[in-house]
DNA sequence: TTAGATACGATACTCTACGTATTGGATTCT
DNA sequence: AGAATCCAATACGTAGAGTATCGTATCTAA
């Protein structure tokens, strides 16, 4: 038994910009909700995932524990939320009129984040995830799937350009160039460098380089973007 | 007591390969051992890391719990040894006189392996080794290192023949190969299929196909495999 | 044959953290 | 004022980790 329905995780506060009134009673303490929030991703990058405990961020947050529980049904729901509330603002796309150097530019921004304090917390996510089926969904929902429309974008401005065939399949060609960082970020066999970016995008875009018009190899026709 | 004598001479546990003597008293059970390390990889294959309880293992196994912990200090431990103790023999790289088809079929092999019940425990074992070094450090000693030498040895051959640059960044290479692959594994966005493989073959090896000449796209020259 | 050493399964135990429930007080509505 | 809901604190029941102990089994050495 849930106790008593438990109120859906993330909870709006109420009072929005809609005309809804406010509910009676005490409304809840936006601090402690941003305190709860930020003390997880705190401990979470600390410590990592097995080793955090909603207690300790109960306790770290000055929060009461029962104040977690009422807004979020557990661990995992809590790290999806307090992750998906501070998806980073950088790791844009930029657009140089080359497609070459506006993937590249991305990639070295986000492997710059995998390295950073931010990193761990992407790791605890997907390791997590890997045993939780909501973790990984929050993942690709919150953070990777709004980067790829980015990226879909980028690489329809240069097939527009002329810069890559018009049949192109954008989620082999995307793979193949996340791919490689996110199985070195994981795996950690070896390390994530620019140097490695840069190889990365010597392979599939082809070496010759940024604004030429050598298509990758011509692979990567077939169906377009089919799925999801 | 003569009816039930001479159990088996069979020398059940004799003496080790190296010329030590047998230390005296009981000697472990073998039988105990491998119970254990089958009834943990059949749990982990049906519940995932988090689920998985070294109660559970040792009921599962017909074993006490302390026959566990006096052989493996915690459940990482018992996964990753479990896990290497039953490392695939599929796997192994063709020799077709062409890379391109030696490096594919044994992609397939994988992805194969990866959407079977033993995908589930390589997911498991990468995911809990996001918070806990030795597992993933296990994963990649006993897993992944040994199918990199043989696949050193693949490239190698493709030089040889001509089939690649002889400057070659091995591990660039095989970490654009394989990242995407373990890219969908993990974040499971979208399906793993030969055709994915056959795609990230054409985008790395070149449209051209399997026993052409041409250079991928001369790219993946710089050092040799200097890491690790 | 016996003594010593070590393994075995079973089970009881302590600890930690989860998640629930209760309490007394605070805040906001009608 | 009264109802409703929030808050922190804290006690509680449960699950599983890991340890300790017991009586027994299986080995070596003398």
């Amino acid at each position: 038994m849930r106790g008593k329905i438990m109120r859906q995780k993330v909870a709006p506060l109420p009072v929005e910009s809609n005309g809804r009134k406010r509910p009676p009673g005490r409304p809840r303490s936006e601090q402690a909700r941003l305190s709860i929030q930020s003390s997880t991703l705190k401990l979470l990058a600390q410590k990592g995932f097995s080793a955090l405990t909603i207690e300790a961020v109960a306790a770290h947050a000055n929060v009461g524990k029962a104040t977690v529980y009422r807004w979020w049904p557990d661990k995992a729901a809590l790290i999806a939320d307090a992750f998906a509330s501070s998806t980073t603002r950088h790791l844009h796309f930029p657009d140089t009129g080359s497609v070459r150097t506006d993937m590249s530019q991305q990639m070295r921004q986000l492997v710059k984040v995998f390295r950073s304090r931010r990193g761990r917390i992407v790791s605890a996510l997907l390791g997590a995830g890997q045993s939780d089926g909501s973790l990984i969904k929050a993942f690709r929902e919150r953070f990777m799937w709004p980067r790829r429309q980015e990226a879909y974008a980028t690489l329809q401005r240069g097939i527009q350009r002329g810069e890559l065939p018009k049949k192109l399949d954008m989620d082999l060609l995307l793979d193949s160039l996340y791919g490689p960082i996110y199985m070195r970020f994981l795996i950690r066999h070896d390390r994530l460098t620019p140097q490695f970016v840069e190889g990365i995008c010597d392979l599939a875009f082809g070496r010759a380089g940024s604004s030429t018009k050598s298509f990758p190899s011509e692979a990567a026709r077939t169906n377009r973007h089919p799925k999801r």
